[in-house]
DNA sequence: ATTTCCGTTTACGTAAACGTCAATTAAAGC
DNA sequence: GCTTTAATTGACGTTTACGTAAACGGAAAT
């Protein structure tokens, strides 16, 4: 018998296994919205009988599901960034529709790029007014 | 009689005043929306008898309701942050609580810019990817 | 005068993204 | 064997952010 740690579902690296509440509970997630993404088309983990298996490449999903959730798109947007990802088109109009989705989607994140720079600034600035006040109340 | 452009609503220029229409059509939002953030809270513009007159402090909320949008937050959200941008506080708790706000807002609006830089360099990828595809279907 | 355009109000509808609850099933511990 | 415990399925509920339609009010153009 070997000595494994916790579970035996490791080995090689590329074939780790997750349940689901493993990756509610390192993504800070409930189960029921894994469950949700997967209706929605976005995971298809595997089946152990009818337990939900998850592989080092749905958890990689996921992690993108959720950056994409933090940049404010939907999950269907959300869907179309991730079959990018790990689609393998096979013909040229295919990629061309591709890389045109990409330019689109650089225009957005850009855009949201640059209202975050503004508003950090006006934070700035915010942040000093506020600390001018507090000083002044300090010291009257 | 003077000459004035377009309307008379102008003169001093932080005193310009304008319609629902107006800022429906400039900022590309439906006036639908716009009534609907003043029932949230986010507006509330003058009147003259029933119709809605906006200033030009209004037309800023609005500008930052819409870059609040285009970040993934939600109204409420952006209720708190317009409040912070002009309201005036006068005690020190306040502003103390102000600091800590702006802190959080701070981490969110890094921890986005920095998931968009991610995305976009993987966004590069990609497209490499997609374009050397494209030149060996090109040349078989 | 009446059509035409805005604009307003009220009300109902809807899509997205889950939450919540109930009923099962399966696995694990004692 | 029995009881927790974890996971599944299905159904319904909820919140957010508006859309859409109806019905009315005033002002302007013809």
């Amino acid at each position: 018998m070997l000595l494994v740690s916790e579970n035996a579902r490791q080995g090689d690296p590329a074939q780790e296994q997750f349940s689901i509440s493993e990756l509610s509970q390192e993504f800070d997630v409930t189960t029921r919205a894994i469950r949700f993404y997967e209706d929605e088309g976005l995971l298809e983990p595997h089946r152990q009988g009818r337990q939900r298996v998850y592989s080092s490449r749905d958890r990689v999903r996921l992690k993108l599901i959720l950056r994409g959730k933090r940049l404010g798109f939907s999950l269907s947007e959300i869907g179309d960034i991730i079959d990018m990802y790990d689609s393998e088109p096979g013909e040229v109009g295919q990629l061309q529709y591709f890389i045109e989705k990409i330019s689109v989607r650089r225009k957005t994140l850009k855009q949201q790029r640059n209202d975050i720079e503004v508003t950090l600034k006006e934070l700035d600035g915010i942040e000093k007014q506020c600390r001018k006040s507090m000083t002044h109340l300090d010291q009257p």
